[in-house]
DNA sequence: TAGACTAATGAATACGATTGCAAATTTGCG
DNA sequence: CGCAAATTTGCAATCGTATTCATTAGTCTA
């Protein structure tokens, strides 16, 4: 079955000529504001509908200077929050009025392990020139999820007037806006219900050293421990990375005693962590050693693994991100705000009680 | 802290008089396959640094009618089989010099149960809407995600020239082309397998009944079921929903003998009717009832579920996806291409061997 | 019905780049 | 060194639409 490739462009000028109008009443029958006869904007709209025309996007943000494209930078979506958050982002700018070109920082192949335990430096070079790229498009604003920008590329941004938000990180130092849950005090939520709930032994796994989201909940558990003058037993890295979670948890349930509980910097993590108790050291969670998490991805509440976590309110911390920058985008909002979304503590059965 | 709102845009025309050369000169620089002496072209990129300026890729786009977008309609994200593979299309077309702009085919929220039950027809006029404004932009192809489309839209993207190609689904009667796993051959190796196996009462819940991928799936089940002379002993209906096949798990539970097998038409729904059989049932998988789902995403292999199943060999599907999307937009291929990758049964310890 | 004001229209220009064409320059070779 | 060929270069037109400005049609009031 063969294609004809049949390339001849519709433009608004067709559709005057089929209209009887100037090019200008098509233009203006499909733009908002403009003002036109409701009857030549409907001889207009009807020549439009036979010649199937639809306007040129491209050619409307060359005169007005917006696209109407947001870009969304993400850098990685096997973790379940962020293919969840991107549904959402995506959905909720759509409804804006607004699309989403979308951009992987993708770790090159050969970049698996010690580019995760190097954290994020490495890849900084190839994060700014993505996020070039995706000035190129002239976007309207940018989303940075779980990626962090140099001062020189956030300076650039700036310059060309496009507002940049960081979704799930945030960044001190640079001038720029983050979107997170309050991960200091969903680290303190679960110190604290450790020890209420009597545990004498914690452990720690931490994610990626360089993300904001780790260091604040590692900095707020340690401070809930520290306030109730419980040492922390153990800690070992999980990099946020399911394999790299499963060999600290080889290494945790090498100790002994045992720790009686580990927080794991997030849920993606825990899995791991709960398998490997589980299924290969034959031990019982929560009846060994109880496991908390943090994210509250959908898995989370699966009976396979029923894990007691923070929750990260993605609808609100999306709405809050969408919200921000297109104030920012308008021109209403031009401080820079650094967004801190509390999130509650679900218990399930992966923590004894 | 305030942000200045610096708007002043950098055309090539500034970056020529920096250069103290023409306009044409620049852009020249910027052009693949442009004659331009190595002299000037060094002049214009040093100027073109200072002032840091970046060619405008919509207006390129405007008059060479390439984009280099491509548009990606995706109807869900929940499936991890979605997120996997949107990552890697992202990623080979960023290599490519492509890029993606993501469109979701929001399900509406009142839309949750009734909708799934009936299929997908009735997000049809959406979906033509979607797809109308994906063609907004210029873009140089089109992929669909799980996403059927209606003739009328088919033809408005040929006329305009702009390639499509179904993922994860066929169409049949419509000339468009599609990348899929051979899921009738799946489905025959799962039939074959549990009848090698020795099972005698197998089940099947299906996914949404108008996905070409459950209809494919189910029929070579059925085929090889029939080969064998063994007969479906119950079959229900779980949309492609967690929360459906749940309820599909619950009435299979209940019967009386109950089926020794399952075959659960993606592993998304085969985690439900396991977590049902499991910890609300308290059944055995394997030991009561084997449970054999399709996808191979990665937590089919997290030791939690040790699922058999077949594989999608996403990153084949991608690159095939991809291959074709470019050469039809290149011209070289007009052909309807309609391609069905083999994918393995991967044995775990669901299925009673 | 005339006059004053508002709304609607079309012509022309601009947005920021690419590209055909012709002039200008460089290169190659005898 | 000189002439033909090849390479660079700048000018100007173009892509498809939005928008300013001047003009015309339309509405309303007295």
């Amino acid at each position: 079955m063969v294609r004809s490739r049949a390339k001849e462009r519709i433009t608004s000028l067709d559709v005057a000529r089929q209209a009887g109008v100037s090019q200008s009443a098509v233009s203006r029958t499909f733009t908002e504001n403009s003002s036109v006869s409701t009857k030549t904007a409907e001889k207009v709209r009807q020549a439009a509908i036979e010649l199937s025309y639809r306007p040129n996007i491209l050619a409307r943000s060359l005169i007005t200077g917006k696209s109407n494209i947001i870009g969304v930078l993400v850098s990685y979506l096997d973790n379940f929050f962020y293919p969840d958050a991107l549904e959402k982002l995506s959905n909720l700018l759509q409804s804006e009025g607004y699309h989403v070109l979308i951009f992987m920082a993708a770790q090159t192949q050969t970049a698996s392990n010690e580019c995760l335990q190097s954290g994020i430096s490495d890849s900084a070079a190839s994060i700014d020139k993505i996020v070039s790229e995706i000035l190129d498009y002239q976007v309207d604003g940018i989303i940075l999820a779980s990626i962090l920008l140099s001062s020189t590329l956030a300076d650039q941004c700036q310059a060309a007037g496009v507002p940049v938000i960081l979704f799930n990180r945030s960044q001190t130092g640079d001038y720029i806006s983050s979107v997170t849950s309050d991960n200091f005090a969903g680290g303190i939520k679960v110190g604290e219900h450790l020890v209420q709930t009597g545990h004498k032994r914690p452990a720690y796994i931490a994610g990626l050293l360089a993300a904001s989201t780790q260091r604040d909940r590692e900095a707020g558990f340690m401070t809930a421990l520290a306030a109730e003058e419980l040492p922390l037993y153990w800690r070992g890295e999980g990099h946020y990375d399911y394999d790299g979670a499963a060999n600290a948890a080889r290494a945790l349930a090498a100790l002994d005693p045992l720790p009686d509980a580990v927080f794991v910097a997030n849920d993606h993590m825990a899995f791991a962590v709960i398998d490997v108790l589980r299924y290969e050291c034959g031990l019982s969670v929560p009846g060994n050693i109880s496991v908390i998490g943090y994210d509250d991805v959908p898995v989370a509440g699966w009976p396979a693994y029923n894990l007691t976590t923070v929750r990260q309110p993605a609808d609100e911390m999306v709405a809050e991100t969408v919200s921000l920058l297109l104030k920012q985008i308008g021109g209403e909002e031009s401080e820079i705000v650094r967004k801190a979304i509390d999130g509650p503590l679900i218990l399930r059965e992966s923590c004894r009680r």
